[in-house]
DNA sequence: GTCTATACATCGATAGAC
DNA sequence: GTCTATCGATGTATAGAC
């Protein structure tokens, strides 16, 4: 038993029989939610016996955690993190953001375990504040931060507050999946993603000479 | 028992122990989610018994179903409402967009049970898109369509796809508050609200002759 | 109609055999 | 380490008295 039980933020080796009990937990907590998944049904998912699962992880609630946090840093970590590579300095700024906004786009509603991961962090935010913490700090921080770097460093748009323009910029694209399709919006309220970057990439670039 | 048990949109009138009950299982349901509420709670935060409950909804999916329409129309489906109201017409299109946003923004800032709200619209979008649905088309649709039809009454702003820029609009606020309250992102990605409000009204206005 | 009491399943977590 | 078996608590839902 040299297993670290609570092991909150550090990275670690895990057997195979915990990275199977991690992959049937994710699958249980994206499909039912915290309350709703039990213990049994992610150990049956995993392939294990209850015990074995109590034996790697101390309790649900240390499981649930350990299981977001690597949700964060493995599985959707990278998704994001490379949109603004090297050669993006080389083209025009509209190109780089038309490129960066269908690439978010289209990995929310193609990866259906990232829209239920939305739904996760959203609704298990008022009863584990620490995981959408975790979220905010590792998923959304880095992308806000490199875009903003990325639009200050473009003087021909002439945006006097380049940070607040990424908030509107990436507040309208995340929303805009978020409606259309976490939410099942998309009959209701149909408006075309082509249609939605047009417009939100004239407004951003529109003073350039 | 004369009770439409599954009424699923027509209002009735309630009887005094109903409005008890659902005015018990909100504060439940707001607090703890659907899977983490027990009707055991629900009747005592109500102060009747179990059966009653029963006796008045049929299980407690029946009870979450009423509870939530019940939210849509009469708990926050007149928050937004009356945001454009008959003398906006007079004021300058900047001092409309930007009472409407400050309106909204604490709204949601000021409101708990409106953040708790959220978190369970989103939360449980997955295992009832049918509520997600109703929140969607009575309370989402009714703000985009009358400010779409605000914006498109004001040639002087000279845009050229209103609806797409009241989905920006919309997007940057909700998401906004989405990430600085819900979230819990306000000391890791501090973002005042004056300044999100004064950039996005400069970017819908900057044409204005 | 509303209550108490209870049926029956499932929950999280653990003991003990191997 | 991993299993089977099981504990006590709690879940949803209902039966029956009043």
């Amino acid at each position: 038993m040299e297993h670290r039980k609570d092991s909150s933020t550090d990275r670690q080796e895990l057997s195979e029989k915990a990275k199977a009990i991690l992959e049937g937990a994710m699958r249980e907590f994206l499909a039912h939610g915290y309350a709703a998944t039990s213990m049994d049904r992610v150990a049956a998912a995993a392939g294990v016996s209850k015990a074995t699962v109590y034996s790697h992880f101390k309790d649900k609630e240390g499981l649930f955690n350990a299981l977001i946090q690597r949700l964060v840093y493995e599985r959707f970590g990278t998704i994001f993190g490379s949109l603004l590579d090297s050669h993006s300095a080389q083209a025009e700024p509209r190109v780089v953001l038309r490129r960066l906004a269908t690439n978010m786009l289209d990995s929310v509603t193609t990866d259906g375990q990232l829209q239920a991961f939305m739904r996760l962090i959203v609704g298990e935010s008022g009863r584990f504040p620490e995981l959408a913490n975790a979220y905010v700090r590792n998923l959304v921080k880095p992308v806000i931060d490199s875009l903003t770097h990325y639009l200050a460093s473009q003087p021909q748009l002439k945006l006097s507050d380049p940070e607040a323009i990424v908030r509107i910029f990436i507040g309208s694209l995340i929303y805009h999946v978020l409606l259309q399709e976490v939410l099942h919006g998309k009959e209701i309220l149909p408006m075309e993603r082509e249609r939605l970057v047009d417009n939100l990439i004239s407004l951003i670039v529109c003073k350039e000479d």
